[in-house]
RNA sequence: GUGAGUGUAGCCCAGUGGUCUAAGGCGCCAGGUUGUGGCCCUGGAUAUCGAGGGUUCAAAUCCCUCCACUCACCCCA
């Protein structure tokens, strides 16, 4: 038998008000801050993606899904949604427009790597971007946005780190300092992070081993070696943040994945967080347009994982709109009653009504009991008696209490 | 890629060598008199016990291999 493939799964009926739920809210928080949608295919060429997440890092070297197509090109099914919409943004001409351009997206990402608890090789991604700004105002906006999302969606007990790694000029610098000063502790590091020490210096800040934390903690801070550019634009950015009362909490050790990153880095994880549970996490990145081969254009956004939601929403209790569903159950007696059940029930639908419409030839008794299950308010039956004297009986489900009405009448009745 | 755990019906699961021609619950189907649901009662269908090999008179139960799932590491949403 076939199953999904491993990583991947199935979003059945009985999930489908979360996502619907999760979408509403994400439709409506863009709405608020004039976001409009974009939407990128699903594969793109590969250097898109090697280019901009950058040759180092893991989803590049290890997690993603590449072929070859018919004509020979490399493509990728798409690891993350900034890369493509920065493309987009390119190729379109979209700095024509007036600046910042904001964009918003819901997609699928895929990531070849072993799954667990809130990590699929594909998963659904919200994330939206403002292109073409530098303002420490605009962070600020991004990020109030991003506060007010994932308040909106009822969850509580959330967290906002907030960190800068400066840009071009002085992360270079910072990252000398960051390397010697582990350079001076190397024998006490643990085994994956002195592999860190030679290929990724910023990632040894957040290794979780108390050891590696340690020593992190007393690590040269980012923050502290900007350049006068980026730490005005922090402080900034600060004020900002508590003019809005958006608690946010510097974190030193706070690095993104992602080579593009600049200047402003940031995360919202729960709390009560375990692993993989980081729900969104974003940035700047003012020199990833000008590296996809456009003119130096700043620009800040945010990524965040839909079934992070979903598992928090439900860890958190938190209840979703049911989705709807018809009102009325339609049953009938009798092969004559059944074609006549047809007819009403496409009547009824087309005046607006949600009929769910019996089939086969079961019992009376039995199409009831599926008339319960699927949680209709009525119930129409009609039998050969009714047929006859142009009328149908109207059940209320909840009551339990039935009248025989002329057929003429239902649609008022029901609608 | 590494480590640990688990694999019995659609779902949750009992069963650790013979009484297993595999128990129970949920769900599903049908009945409890003629054309009426939800509660209750009765009955029924659904399981090559993850796959293959081995040990044994005898394996769901022991051993080996493989596969899948889960969790954790790595990393990320």
């Amino acid at each position: 038998m076939y199953r999904a493939p491993r990583g991947t799964s199935d979003i059945l009926p009985g999930e489908q008000a979360y996502w619907r739920y999760v979408e509403q809210k994400v439709v409506d928080i863009c709405q608020l801050y004039g976001y409009e949608r974009i939407d990128s295919p699903v594969f793109e060429d590969t250097g898109l993606f090697t280019r901009s997440v950058g040759p180092g890092t893991d989803i590049v070297e290890k997690e993603m899904y590449t072929f070859t197509d018919k004509g020979g090109n490399q493509v990728t099914l798409r690891p993350e949604g900034t890369a493509p919409v920065c493309r987009a943004y390119l190729e379109h001409g979209l700095h024509n427009l007036p600046q910042p351009v904001k964009l918003y997206y819901l997609a699928a990402v895929f990531r070849y790597e072993r799954p667990q608890a809130g990590r699929y090789r594909q998963h659904h991604q919200f994330g939206f971007e403002a292109i073409g700004d530098a303002s420490p105002a605009l962070d600020a906006e991004v990020i109030d946005m991003s506060w007010q999302f994932f308040l909106s969606l009822g969850l509580r007990h959330l967290s906002l780190l907030l960190n800068s790694i400066g840009c071009r000029q002085c992360r270079p610098g910072y990252l000398r300092r960051l390397e010697e000063y582990y350079a001076g502790h190397a024998e006490a590091l643990c085994p994956d992070c002195k592999v860190r020490l030679e290929r990724n210096t910023l990632r040894l800040l957040d290794c979780k081993k108390p050891a590696c934390q340690k020593l992190a903690g007393l690590a040269p801070r980012s923050a502290d070696n900007l350049c006068p550019d980026c730490a005005a634009h922090f402080d900034q950015l600060k004020r900002y943040l508590d003019r809005l009362e958006i608690p946010y909490t510097v974190n030193h050790r706070l690095v993104r994945g992602l080579d593009y990153y600049t200047r402003t880095v940031f995360e919202i994880q729960p709390m009560s967080g375990g692993s993989q549970s980081t729900l969104g996490g974003g940035g700047r990145y003012d020199d990833l347009i000008e590296e996809l081969g456009g003119k130096p254009t700043p620009a800040i956004g945010l990524a965040a994982g839909i079934e992070r939601m979903i598992l928090n929403l439900k860890q958190q209790g938190v209840a979703v709109p049911p989705l709807a569903k018809p009102g009325v159950f339609l049953a009938h007696i009798g092969e004559e009653a059944r074609d006549e059940a047809m007819k009403l029930a496409s009547g009824l639908r087309r005046s607006g009504t949600g009929v769910i419409l019996a089939t086969g030839n079961r019992s009376l008794k039995a199409q009831l009991r599926q008339a319960n299950s699927a949680g209709v308010r009525y119930a129409v039956i009609m039998g050969e008696e009714e047929i006859r004297a142009g009328k149908v009986i109207l059940r209320d489900m909840v009551n339990a209490e039935q009248q025989s009405v002329p057929m003429s009448e239902l649609p008022a009745l029901l609608g």
